[in-house]
DNA sequence: GGGGCGAATTTTAGCGATAATTTCTTCGGC
DNA sequence: GCCGAAGAAATTATCGCTAAAATTCGCCCC
């Protein structure tokens, strides 16, 4: 997730609380709409009152968390409705900084795509546990493929907000029941895209890369849950 | 400032602190790199120090801010590079939503649009003091009429991230001189990009849009101030 | 007797003061 | 002149108090 934060030294508390938080809601583990009381929360995190509300703060500023004035906070509803809003706006973000990539993408580049798409090939998605945010894990290796795609659009706020529509949909998808995916060949459109890519077919990238979240997106939304 | 915050009953002196912070910040009266001391906003503002670390991290969240682990809050340094990053990135996202707007749109947006720009045609844009949030200002109606372009996109999200966008840029905008604003014609600039935008032509709008940004962008580089 | 309104109680968030780490600065020694 | 250590300053965290909101219970009216 970005984040205007330089990890300088020892971390703090907050930052912890933060990660925690942001692990639970996205991997699923604290339902949407679940009100989040301080004491619940300190005593599930064991930290104090002030490092859980600056991390409630700051995910209140990136959507995760809903604030409201004296009330406290609570997990972001999930609804089909922005379910399809997140994917629209993430197909036109990403067609933008996908285009640009292409564009603009140096061999530096086109090797950090290569290795991110040979790290994810390696890993077995179904052996990972439930979804926890750690170096290495189907997930992190996923992210990081796909943000290398757009990495080379020459904007790190364009890159920020499809890193943060990024960890939306993974919510929207560990809430779903995964059941679904089995038989789903998510390599081979992972390749199909990096091929793409790499002969620098912007139309044809941009393509699959759409398709390849609208097929999640209706997956997902197939599988229930949502209201 | 978009946020995930559903304002209820009374305001929270964090909001307060929030509130107040952001519009010294965007109005430039905190410089770009300013240190910020809790004792010395704490005197500024007449408040504690939980209600300002919360204010703090709700701004470090979209980039108003800076938050270095153990070594507290400083106001976002500035630069020409971000600058023209940050209108690049605007132009790209304006471009989606104007375009999904103008094909979009309904009679209701229309006359939204017709509203907003009479508002702003209306005010003098030099009866303002230096930036103060406060609805009725002349950025106030700026603000608006440029939003209501793009609000019928269907995309909340996206609408959120060029608010987000507008508002780094005001700030670029107000830690400019301002004085070699006076000879352009800002009304012009809107109303032609209105008309555009009721004709329902998507790329003499567009373009339109992306050259009144290009060119604030550089008066405000060629204005100065900047590393 | 049932339903709805209102007040008291309980619960919870919000805030400030204080203590504990961590970082920055300065001074002494090598 | 550089490295290291002690002191100073600032940030971070804990705790307790206040105030606001949700709940419960009792009362009145229908």
């Amino acid at each position: 997730m970005p984040s205007a934060t330089a990890t300088n030294g020892r971390e703090t508390l907050a930052s912890i609380a933060y990660q925690r938080l942001l692990d639970d809601i996205v991997g699923g583990r604290l339902q949407p709409g679940t009100k989040l009381r301080l004491q619940f929360l300190a005593e599930r995190y064991e930290v104090g009152n002030s490092p859980l509300r600056e991390a409630l703060n700051r995910l209140s500023a990136n959507g995760m968390v809903q604030r409201e004035e004296n009330r406290g906070f609570r997990v972001s509803p999930a609804s089909a409705g922005e379910l399809s809003e997140l994917i629209r706006t993430r197909c036109w973000l990403e067609e933008t900084a996908l285009r640009e990539s292409i564009r603009r993408g140096d061999a530096a580049w086109e090797e950090g795509v290569l290795v991110a798409y040979h790290r994810l090939s390696k890993r077995n998605r179904y052996s990972d546990e439930q979804y926890v945010r750690f170096d290495g894990t189907w997930e992190d290796l996923h992210r990081a493929y796909h943000l290398s795609l757009l990495s080379a659009c020459n904007s790190s706020i364009l890159l920020g907000f499809c890193a943060q529509l990024h960890e939306q949909t993974l919510r929207y998808r560990n809430l779903s029941s995964m059941q679904d995916y089995r038989d789903r060949h998510e390599l081979d459109e992972h390749r199909t895209i990096r091929d793409a890519v790499l002969d620098r077919d912007a139309d044809a990238a941009v393509e699959l890369l759409r398709s390849h979240y609208r097929v999640t997106g209706e997956i997902v939304l197939a599988s229930g849950n949502l209201s």
